[in-house]
DNA sequence: TATATTAATCGTAATATTGCAATGAACAAA
DNA sequence: TTTGTTCATTGCAATATTACGATTAATATA
């Protein structure tokens, strides 16, 4: 059916789903470091460099954008994009929660 | 196309995606967390547990073993999973020089 | 005004993912 | 041996994702 049955499940585990697609996709996890790594906020030359084309680029951007990972001001006929270090954060706070559980301590039994 | 070109990108960056769309479902998310919860080594009640068909789980679990995030064991007519926890460790390391990163000092621009 | 630049959007094609009914394989128990 | 239990696999349908050419919108510049 390709549907995700979201209902069946809690609001936690369907954030942490929703944060993790976010960089789900290689072009996605390029555009966050280069934002993260860029001291200047970053316009549009992601398109030279990762190597696809720029509708594909402004597609990825659309999604981080809407997830709150990033957010873009008009400059001329330029975009300026960078990372929203507030949303980061709280993204990394309800990512870090999951990653951080702790295994009861027993010996594994597989 | 709804191909992702890998190539353009680095091993690390393929690495990081790849383990994020391993909890890029909330399914499998829900199965993580109730193998972290779980005492005792678990079985087959994530059907119960998860309001998912049998086939639907099993091949969920199939991703997450592909992934070495998870591991079963057969015992009898029931298998046995429980989170891989050397493996997890690697994935959570991974993350975290991802989710850690920090912006230069800087006022945001946008 | 005309032209160039930048980036979003539209439309489309191809592949991936999600979900489940039906079936099969392995084993335990009667 | 037959039956029941548990879980994997197969096959299929529906939706989602990825990618890009063509176009559009907005602005800057000549």
């Amino acid at each position: 059916m390709g549907l995700t049955k979201s209902e069946k499940f809690t609001k936690e585990q369907n954030d942490i789903s929703t944060f993790a697609k976010a960089f789900a996709h290689p072009a996605r996890v390029a555009i966050l470091q280069h934002l993260f790594k860029i001291d200047t906020c970053f316009c549009g030359d992601l398109v030279n460099e990762i190597g696809l084309a720029q509708p594909t680029i402004s597609q990825h951007l659309k999604e981080l954008k809407q997830q709150g990972l990033i957010q873009g001001t008009i400059e001329g006929t330029s975009v300026c994009y960078c990372i929203n270090k507030e949303n980061w954060n709280a993204m990394k706070g309800t990512l870090s929660l999951f990653l951080d559980q702790d295994l009861p301590q027993k010996t594994n039994c597989c």
